[in-house]
DNA sequence: CGAGGTGTGTGAAGATTGCATATAGATGCG
DNA sequence: CGCATCTATATGCAATCTTCACACACCTCG
């Protein structure tokens, strides 16, 4: 009882991001995946390699992403994933969602100001 | 359609966008769910009744807001809800996470428009 | 050999969401 | 009255998403 431990995930992230994000940067060009788990350190989503992995298996199976086994010259291989047909076309949908999104973001955060505005201490115009 | 069972949920909404309309619709007025049902329904977000009412439920758990129930002139009873200091406290911090995934969409899609601008077929729309 | 970097992957737990459904008071109409 | 409908709140369930923790394998270097 009385848990006060709610820990909820309040990233606000938009959902399926991560995936959004792999076929962008698949189309930038193509790579394998402990690849774009550093180039996705680098911009801030997706701090787990364990999701990467499992968003580009996703991708491959709903026909978004290809892959092929190839060799490394310093380690073991890798598989190197390239973007389909199928993918380009997902991503500009992607692009026409996110941008929906976009325009809720920022009607929330100009809604917010004003609404701060209005409660805050003094800056009140009128 | 086929046995492929894909059927992803791909609106790409933030997380717990949901909540933080809520906390901001609150702000700028204390109000009962049904209402907030319909302000929700005309801005674009949540398009369920059962989620609203668990939400607030959720937040009110948290502290977030307070309710007490209300008698209508015109039907049941209602419970009417308003944000607590907390509730402010958390939408502000809302507000900081939020612009960052604002940033963040802004650069995907910047990134991705210059993407297809370096794979040229892409513009060209019907 | 053993440590550590490279590279890919799974299991399980927790949270969120949407759909359907339940309940109940109030109102209007034949 | 009986019944549909609007108002109002709430729960059950399944699908999905995300993260944490861990497992497995290759390769190089000391």
């Amino acid at each position: 009882m009385s848990d006060d431990r709610v820990n909820r995930n309040e990233d606000g992230q938009p959902k399926n991001f991560l995936r959004a994000w792999l076929l962008l940067l698949l189309t930038e060009s193509p790579a394998h995946g402990y690849d774009l788990v550093e180039r996705l350190d680098a911009i801030g989503v997706g701090r787990d390699a364990g999701s990467l992995y499992r968003a580009l298996r996703g991708l491959e199976h709903e026909g978004l992403v290809a892959s092929a086994w190839e060799a490394s010259l310093i380690g073991p291989d890798r598989r190197r994933y390239v973007v389909t047909e199928r993918g380009q076309e997902r991503l500009r949908a992607w692009v026409g969602l996110l941008e929906g999104v976009q325009a809720s973001l920022d009607a929330f955060l100009a809604r917010c100001r004003s609404a701060v505005d209005e409660h805050g201490d003094g800056i009140a115009r009128h």
